[in-house]
DNA sequence: TGTACATCAGTGAACGCGCGTTCACTGATGTAC
DNA sequence: TGTACATCAGTGAACGCGCGTTCACTGATGTAC
């Protein structure tokens, strides 16, 4: 059996790279298997030889953006010595991806109920519960040792990523006044405040 | 001019309720007109009388979940003295509305950027501003006041609605080991200590 | 190193399905006098 | 109260467009010896 070719790869890349500039210049309404292809400058069938199909490549898009928004946020943590400053460093990780990656970060949101993912949804679910359980792992024995207050684990993903999630949902659809240096600036303290023990 | 006729609303009421249901048991896959016209128990040609376009009717509904949720936040925060309780009372509120209708709850929340919506995103963003405005008058002078931090208002939403909403998203998506009951309980004590006022 | 072969990668015209939408029509309800 | 008319409400077969997908094929790359 023949190794896999090299071209097939930069190939792989410009496809998922079109894909997700159509989706972030023609939304959810241009965002074909025609568009896609034409924007990536590779034919249909070369898309179907890489994918199997167009959801096929939706959901690899979103997974490797899903990865990429969650590594940022892991390594962030990781540079972390307390629990407040474990928490400033996600929440501003994860404002930061979504500034600098606005088409990634849309892309994930947007997806989330899509359709066009439907097929793919224990894959997809795989990896995010894979990243999210390295997350909470990082977290965890601050729970254990009384930094963080105890409170269920879903819990406390929910209060962290909530908040953060909601704010790039509303910076991303530009219809609310969010800025994000503001938001970057105030939210991990108040959510912090949330978290941390009592008195 | 006739007046407008009963039966007409009866039929709208039909296939309000008839779309809610097709996109609860089939998904945004199966949501289409003619699974909405069959579920309804009415004809193509009926739905086009009254909504103009499959997207108008989608609009339509989002809209009525819209209101209903909000409506009921806005009751309950009505019903309240302090701004703790009235933050107890929003997140209960928000919580209660996705048990209660999980299948209006998750059209709203898998709605969000699906594309049917587009042709009327200024429509729906008027009626949330108007709605999300009504509870934010209602909470203002509680900032004022000093019994809340004073936070930007876009931030103060999204430290309020962002843990909700993503319990809701994730109990409604069924991956997740939420139980809303805890989420009741627990959530309401954590957000009001990141709104509350410092020390 | 060269040759023969297998597999991978890429092409694009063509296809069929199902979607949203239309339209000519009938029936029901309300209005005028 | 009755009759004529206008408008609203409802029907469903038919249509056309554009979508995702296929397929027979060519070209490129890697492997065997």
């Amino acid at each position: 059996m023949a190794a896999k070719q090299q071209r097939g790869e930069v190939t792989v890349e410009r496809l998922l790279t079109g894909a997700l500039q159509v989706y972030a210049e023609s939304g959810r309404q241009g965002f074909t298997v025609s568009a896609v292809a034409t924007a990536s400058g590779v034919s249909l069938g070369s898309l179907y030889h890489h994918f199997g199909s167009f959801d096929g490549l939706a959901a690899a898009l979103y997974t490797r953006c899903l990865e990429r928004l969650f590594d940022e946020m892991i390594a962030s943590v990781r540079r972390t010595r307390t629990a407040r400053t474990a928490v400033r460093a996600l929440v501003q990780a994860y404002l930061r991806f979504t500034r600098e990656h606005p088409d990634a970060a849309l892309f994930l949101h947007a997806s989330a109920n899509s359709g066009y993912l439907a097929a793919h949804t224990e894959e997809i679910r795989d990896a995010r519960a894979a990243k999210l359980g390295s997350l909470a792992a990082l977290l965890r024995p601050r729970i254990e040792s009384g930094e963080i207050a105890p409170v269920p684990e879903p819990l406390l993903e929910v209060l962290l990523l909530g908040p953060v999630a909601e704010t790039a949902r509303r910076w991303l659809s530009g219809g609310y006044d969010i800025d994000l240096a503001e938001a970057s600036r105030v939210l991990p303290e108040r959510i912090w405040r949330a978290l941390r023990p009592e008195g």
